[in-house]
RNA sequence: GACCCCAUCGUCUAGCCUGGUCUAGGACAGCUGGUUUUCAGCCAGCUAACCCGGGUUCAAAUCCCGGUGGGGUCACCA
């Protein structure tokens, strides 16, 4: 394909490679192995662990992408191990679908985890299948089916699986141990029980707020001698004895040393009225058992970690080493959010972004091997990957450079990947009839329906269009609005975009009739590279000019002011649609 | 407001640790030209930044201090 040469490179190589699984024989990866280690690098002793600990509120976002995948890049590089855990421990926030969400999305990217919840069935979206060849195949692995307590909608009704030597991986499911744990804070009174009605609470920060002061819990339970055997009749919570002296320092990969003085920091609530712990007891409570050497996560946990670390004191642990990443920034630096656009991962799949696009995208922000190159596979990425080359500044997300990326990587893909890739969207803009499954269908004997005209189309023909679009294309759901005039039986334009330039519109019948009876007699070969080749000869023979006659025979094959060139286009509507576009055409023309 | 974090082209960034080679490099976007029947692509080029002030030094984007600006966090949310 003529598309497939003319392109350079700059892409990373080796080449993103993909084989979809079960689909075509398309060439394997030529990328090593990332993940395949041979024996764990460790860091500072032990061997590195790390986790990716989303809560299931919403979909998985693209900061929770860049998040997700520095833990993975970190784990590969020192050839540890990475873990995915469900933090749902807000009943009220829990969202349907969440866990899903964020299983198929890491799938979707190829950000394979060794331990933590997996899913053992099939996306049931049929964009949210990897495209990528290299997400952890996780059916019928026999795993431990996962039934958490908490049912609360975060599990929608996808069944769940877990992998590994810790779990459970679901923090719903490890009640009894955060309330254990708590109990015995409060037993060495580092934690105390709090009585404290939430109306008390309140009012109690609004008169802080009124006198301008920072909101904080008074104290008022510190010292009361209530144990929480006294008051399981009773509401309660257990607070955090936060020292009022002194400070608290932990040093951050990224940001190095940082200080909170104590008499500043709040009786952190650690477990609930309702008998959930909070993020901060649950998270260290987890990261400790879970043996997490490095906890990488966004800025926005910076002013609580030491609170963290307190709790790790408190327990005589060891605490991780620290990674706040910077903020994901709207365009007016504001946290990155969804009222500017859309931020879940979920919505650039649907539209059609790539995963190696996206993951080297969001790799990129915050970050920077170095200066001369912006195309990197996830294998090169690992390899170059350093927490200490992180930035400490927020980055705002130019989805401008996403766009110019995707192109990048839809143009090193081949073919039969492409086509591949497109036929999802064809079929969803209703182009093309629905199947099932239709990734395990999708080879070079594949057929099927043309929904507009009924009739049957197959693979090559269907990667005819796609290869003739390649370089055009920024996201693969443009296939649709670029191709459709292949679908139907005559595309509908205003005549006037007949006209090349300052041309006479008179002569636009003439010069589609003579081009007409040209190609009628034209008993060539009917591809692109001779037709091109006679039809200019024809032109030249004619005395007519280039443009006159091919503006014009363009714009009667595809009905638009702009598309790929007349030649490509004739060649895959073949001789008898071509003239029926031509005649209409001229019948078009002459009424101008 | 308090606390914490941050500060190089419009945006992502390199350089900063180990001061001179920086008349500050790359990429995206924008603009101009080329290729051309159009678009896209590709090629060539252009526009564009060290927040401010003080200090240290022969020399500061780079080190120190202060200011300003921006952001984050201050829940029985994560």
């Amino acid at each position: 394909m003529k598309a497939e040469m003319k392109f350079k490179s700059k892409l990373p190589s080796p080449q993103p490679s993909p084989a979809g699984r079960g689909g075509l024989a398309l060439p394997a990866p030529l990328s090593a192995q990332a993940g395949q280690p041979l024996r764990p690098r460790s860091e500072g002793g032990l061997p590195v662990r790390v986790r990716f600990a989303p809560s299931p509120t919403g979909f998985l976002h693209i900061g929770g992408l860049r998040t997700a995948l520095y833990n993975y890049l970190f784990a590969r590089k020192h050839r540890g191990a990475f873990v995915l855990r469900i933090e749902d421990t807000d009943r009220a926030r829990a969202v349907e679908g969440g866990v899903e969400s964020i299983i198929r999305t890491l799938e979707w990217c190829g950000l394979d985890y060794d331990e933590g919840v997996f899913a053992p069935t099939p996306p049931s979206h049929p964009l949210l299948i990897s495209p990528s060849g290299r997400g952890r195949d996780s059916s019928g692995r026999g795993g431990k089916i996962v039934s958490p307590p908490f049912e609360g909608g975060v599990r929608g009704g996808l069944l769940l699986e877990e992998h590994g030597d810790y779990g459970p991986y679901v923090q719903s499911a490890r009640l009894d141990t955060y309330k254990k744990y708590a109990q015995k804070l409060v037993e060495q009174r580092s934690a105390y029980v709090c009585t404290c009605s939430p109306e008390r609470l309140e009012q109690m920060r609004q008169e802080q707020m009124a006198r301008k002061e920072a909101p904080r819990y008074d104290g008022h339970c510190r010292t009361a001698v209530v144990s929480s055997q006294s008051s399981v009749h009773s509401r309660y919570v257990i607070r955090l004895k936060v020292p009022e002296q002194g400070s608290t320092k932990f040093k951050d990969i990224i940001r190095g040393e940082v200080e909170f003085e104590n008499a500043l920091i709040d009786d952190q609530v650690l477990l609930k009225s309702d008998g959930f712990p909070t993020y901060h007891l649950a998270n260290a409570v987890d990261d400790h058992l879970m043996k997490i050497t490095h906890v990488i996560r966004g800025e926005e946990w910076l002013p609580s970690t030491p609170k963290h670390v307190l709790l790790y004191k408190a327990f005589g642990w060891k605490a991780p080493q620290f990674a706040h990443l910077p903020l994901l920034l709207n365009s007016d630096h504001s946290k990155l959010s969804k009222r500017q656009g859309d931020v879940a991962v979920e919505d650039y799949i649907k539209k059609g972004y790539l995963p190696e696009a996206l993951l080297n995208f969001v790799a990129l922000l915050g970050w920077n091997p170095r200066a001369d190159k912006e195309l990197y596979t996830l294998d090169e990425l690992v390899a170059e990957f350093d927490l200490k080359k992180v930035n400490k500044s927020g980055a705002v997300v130019n989805f401008e450079k996403l766009d110019w990326m995707n192109g990048e990587y839809i143009r090193a893909r081949n073919a039969d990947e492409l086509v591949q890739l497109c036929i999802p969207y064809l079929m969803g803009a209703g182009l093309l009839g629905e199947i099932q499954n239709y990734k395990s269908q999708i080879t070079r004997k594949f057929q099927i329906q043309n929904s507009k005209l009924g009739e049957v189309v197959d693979f090559s023909w269907l990667r005819q269009i796609a290869a003739l679009e390649q370089e055009r294309l920024v996201k693969l759901s443009d296939i649709v609005e670029a191709t459709e005039y292949f679908f139907v039986d005559q595309p509908e334009y205003d005549p006037m975009i007949l006209v090349w330039k300052k041309m006479d519109k008179k002569d636009v019948a003439n010069n589609l009739k003579g081009l007409r009876e040209f190609l009628t007699q034209y008993g060539g070969v009917w591809d692109a590279n001779s037709l091109e080749a006679h039809i200019k000869t024809w032109i030249t023979k004619a005395g007519r000019g280039v443009g006159e006659i091919l503006w014009p025979l363009r714009v009667a094959l595809s009905g638009r002011a702009a598309s790929p060139t007349p030649f490509d286009i004739a060649a895959i509507l073949g001789k008898e649609k071509t003239l029926k576009r031509i005649q209409y055409a001229i019948e078009s023309a002459k009424k101008l």
